[in-house]
DNA sequence: GTCAACGTTCTTGTATACAAGAAAATCCAG
DNA sequence: CTGGATTTTCTTGTATACAAGAACGTTGAC
């Protein structure tokens, strides 16, 4: 419900370049855009800046914008980013953390089980992805629970090949457990090391899934 | 050397910013900026979003941007987020560092040896620097540095008030040769451990100072 | 005197016009 | 026919014009 116009198409690109409408490289046509969405090509323009800032794009000066979709060697250190994140406000969150939010993952987790039991792939991820936001806020810290929510939206569309392995949603299931019991018992580091293999294994198996794929 | 004439303003601005030329929730008038650049609203316009996006202003729609200064909470939740993410970064650089920057990082506490035998503040704070960026790049995760370059940015100004207390400039140089031993022993935990507390003690120093001027 | 409604003015958001640099196409020399 | 220079076209960057919403002041009723 953005009021000014370019917030929407910003908005908008994002959700195309997510979706996976635009290849790497691709010039984003200030022209086209414009015409497009029936608007000039200023609030285009402002909507651009947004992609460039956040960093789905990249501005050649005098020569446009161009979509930059991460490759697999990005992919891994944003991954990586993301576990040692995670990592860490798990650790922050394992003393901070308030009962009611403690009981908010236990119940989160619980839905979660039922979306296993029902096979139900995409509210699962649904509720992971709560899972681990609530982790975030436990942390007690504005600041990383931003960078940590701008990360995992910019990792959502990777995240969720994975959870297709055979199995995997079991074990990231189990995991989640792990982290639930660790954070009620306040054992900061086993939250930190549990969190952190749960993360880095996704981008693990994003690997594998990449690496099959180019053979 | 930007081409844009948006991206110049956008610079000095951010200068202007972090010189403190303005006061929070003080307004960017359009029309003042541009007749004080000798520019259109346009490429001030351009300029202000990126105020926005790096979170150093807020938007309101139809409103206008404002500035925004971190209050004492914001302040401390950076400086906590950067001590967790120099501890991220000291761990993976105890194990994947280059013996080329390791010796570059001698290098660089050697000269800040040397500031502080010449009371050279400014020198010291310059390397001090490049000895925490040598650092983000030892941790060799290109997405980890970025994000590690960007905080150390934004926080520029206040680290270096907490510099200014008797003694801090001495025990911040025996830090950094702790680390730079843990460092070249491998020791990832030991790394991190004191990262995290060598920035952890600048956020509360800062407290401090706050909270002794507010008296 | 206070409060509210109306109207004016000011500011932002968008459209269009213009300037300047980059890419592409054409033309000419060899 | 090929290579390079020149001109043309296209695209971005900036300026200006216009539209619409917000702040502010005035006026009038109570």
């Amino acid at each position: 419900m953005d009021i000014r116009r370019a917030d929407q198409i910003a908005d908008t690109l994002e959700q195309l370049v997510f979706a996976g409408e635009f290849q790497d490289g691709d010039r984003l046509d200030e022209l086209k855009l414009a015409e497009q969405f029936n608007v000039s090509r200023t609030p285009i323009r402002e909507a651009l800046q947004v992609l460039v800032t956040s960093g789905m794009a990249e501005q050649i000066p005098r020569r446009g914008v161009f979509i930059r979709q991460p490759g697999p060697v990005e992919l891994m250190e944003m991954f990586e980013t993301m576990a040692e994140i995670e990592a860490v406000c798990g650790r922050l969150a394992a003393t901070r953390m308030s009962d009611q939010d403690l009981e908010a993952l236990a119940a989160v987790n619980d839905r979660c089980q039922q979306a296993i039991e029902a096979s139900d792939h995409d509210r699962y991820y649904a509720e992971n992805e709560t899972f681990h936001q609530i982790i975030y806020r436990g942390a007690a810290n504005g600041y990383l629970e931003k960078q940590a929510l701008q990360l995992q939206n910019r990792l959502r569309a990777y995240r969720r090949i994975q959870l297709r392995f055979r199995g995997r949603l079991e074990q990231s299931m189990s995991e989640h457990l792990a982290v639930l019991q660790f954070l009620k018992d306040g054992d900061a580091e086993s939250v930190a090391k549990t969190l952190r293999a749960h993360v880095a294994i996704q981008g693990e198996k994003f690997h594998q899934l990449i690496a099959s794929l180019q053979r």
